[in-house]
DNA sequence: TTCTACATTAGACAGCGTCTAAAGTTGGAT
DNA sequence: ATCCAACTTTAGACGCTGTCTAATGTAGAA
């Protein structure tokens, strides 16, 4: 499987020191439960080129949400968070004592009865997060 | 039932003008699909009672919350949104074209699969978004 | 009526994110 | 190798939602 880097080429983005720093950052083996903000990203991209912008990381992660690359997540509070597992359907456990974010496999969700008000809505998309005490913490 | 600016004066709440107003907000006829904004409760209130101020509203909503009086709800944007349908457990559906919310009956949730990252942890509640569109948009 | 604990207020402040307009770069065309 | 148009980056101002502070006001028990 390509990496991230090599996908954005493959797409025809213009390859920039830039966007290279940021997508080696989700840029690991095994992309499960990697949850990352904007300015964690920022941090690490600062970390590999000390004059990168803020704007700049803002951008990129939006394009590449945008681009299908990363999924965008929010747990409650109102921080965006990073999600590069884009391949396997899935949602989220938080755990309310430490924020941990585990991937859960979305599997046998069913759908839920929309009589009421809700009558003739059309499911596009479902996401579900479980709320709990992780392992290390319970 | 209780309306719910009876139930505060029965758990003692000291009440005041600002409370009544912001708590009348909340007692309409069917609690069902009310999902007010801070700034939306605010308008309301003013209307009612011009020298309110916002720290007013934002402390009360808050404390109705901690009382259990109102859920506070996210559906991803970074708005709070505060729904006075505490008794009927339920989710949400949002309507990605017009940002409708519609209350839907929780039931027959069935518990995920935890192997992997998320072994034991101990789900303690359940918090599901249907997205997708609505009657009156489709 | 008094008094104290509780509630309200204006406005400054904070976190996260977006926007702008000026300057810099990439990479295909030549 | 060079050029240059289109794309990208940048600093920092700005905006929105919400929180905090310290001064002032008030509900309601005694």
């Amino acid at each position: 499987m390509d990496s991230l880097t090599e996908r954005l080429t493959e797409r025809g983005w213009r390859m920039t020191p830039q966007r290279r720093v940021i997508s080696s950052v989700f840029d690991v083996s095994g992309a499960a439960n990697i949850h990352l903000t904007a300015e964690e990203v920022l941090e690490r991209a600062v970390a590999a080129l000390p004059e990168i912008s803020r704007a700049t990381v803002y951008n990129t992660l939006g394009e590449l949400v945008d681009a299908g690359e990363l999924l965008s997540v929010r747990v409650g509070d109102r921080i965006t968070r990073y999600d590069p597992n884009v391949m396997s359907d899935h949602h989220h456990m938080v755990c309310n004592e430490c924020g941990a974010i585990f991937d859960v496999p979305a599997r046998g969700m069913r759908a839920p009865n929309t009589s009421g008000a809700a009558d003739g809505f059309v499911i596009q998309s479902t996401e579900v997060i479980y709320r709990g005490v992780c392992a290390d913490c319970g």
